[in-house]
DNA sequence: ACGTTTTCGTTGGCGAGACCAATGTTGGTC
DNA sequence: GACCAACATTGGTCTCGCCAACGAAAACGT
């Protein structure tokens, strides 16, 4: 009837779902992250991995949050022209960098934190903290099956 | 301790989950699609809107699945060249093109169909009968909260 | 009846993201 | 010492989503 209803096909796809919910999460993100000066989301992503993990070489950074090299090279490059970090060759090895995050970059990263923390709240305002619980653990479960790797909290019970 | 986990501020938010979830199925389906000849996912949800709802103009189109009209545009001319739709002038509303799934086109869609089904079971292998319901819910919930929406089966109880 | 505003399809372009290739440098291996 | 692998960097491609502008055509306001 309406003539603006979403497909039928598509809105009772999973895929499409999901894809309508990250998009809205991604919006979210990106809003607070630009009115916090930052135009890429993977600037969050690359602090916070310096943040629990120290000093580390710029491909090992990529590995982790799963960037490219080269794309971890421009956002360092940005990153390091904002104080947020320090680029130094590694003594040990020196084909590496040697990437650390300042106190700047710290205090930076819990401004960010705090604009990511607000924005699961807002994406998921529909749903109860079960089922939010729920949600996060079902998800976890298919990305696990998906990429192998093994993001449940296994040294912490 | 492992240098190469996800780091704990991305692993437990529902967005970078649903982002993460989201892509998998973004690459189940793409790589579906692209065994079955076609480079864009938007094909799919096109030949589905006019499957459902028979002639439109492509305004209309672009608007019910979320794609512009200049996408549009060149989705509709490429899948014309393919013999999958009619595109005639509107004899009523002469700035309107008139967009008509012909029956190779619903033949196609129902190829693409089964792709997508596939890529639904194979992304949710992980969960239950019961949870994939339940994922499907919480998820409708969330988009229809944030786009204003209905997607829900109003007409069908 | 007529000027204004809106809608339509089309073309072209922009910017962000993901990805890949090549290069020069350095470490490790045999 | 020769050969291969890893590193950081540069530069490029491709897809998407989005926007701007255009001419044509309909709708609207007075």
């Amino acid at each position: 009837m309406d003539p603006l209803s979403t497909p039928a096909r598509l809105r009772d796809r999973a895929t499409w779902l999901l894809g309508q919910t990250a998009n809205q999460g991604h919006r979210l993100i990106g809003e607070r992250m630009h009115a916090a000066g930052v135009t890429s989301r993977s600037y969050f992503s690359l602090l916070a991995a310096l943040a629990e993990s120290g000093p580390t070489s710029q491909a090992d950074l990529g590995r982790r949050i799963g960037l490219d090299r080269s794309d971890v090279t421009a956002a360092v490059t940005d990153l390091e022209h904002r104080g947020c970090l320090e680029r130094t060759p590694d003594p040990v090895d020196r084909r590496r960098n040697l990437v650390r995050i300042t106190e700047e970059g710290q205090a930076f990263l819990a401004e960010l934190d705090a604009e990511v923390a607000g924005a699961q709240e807002a994406l998921l305002a529909p749903l109860s903290p079960a089922e939010r619980d729920q949600l996060v653990e079902m998800l976890t479960r298919v990305v696990e099956h998906h990429t192998g790797l093994r993001l449940s909290d296994t040294t912490e019970r």
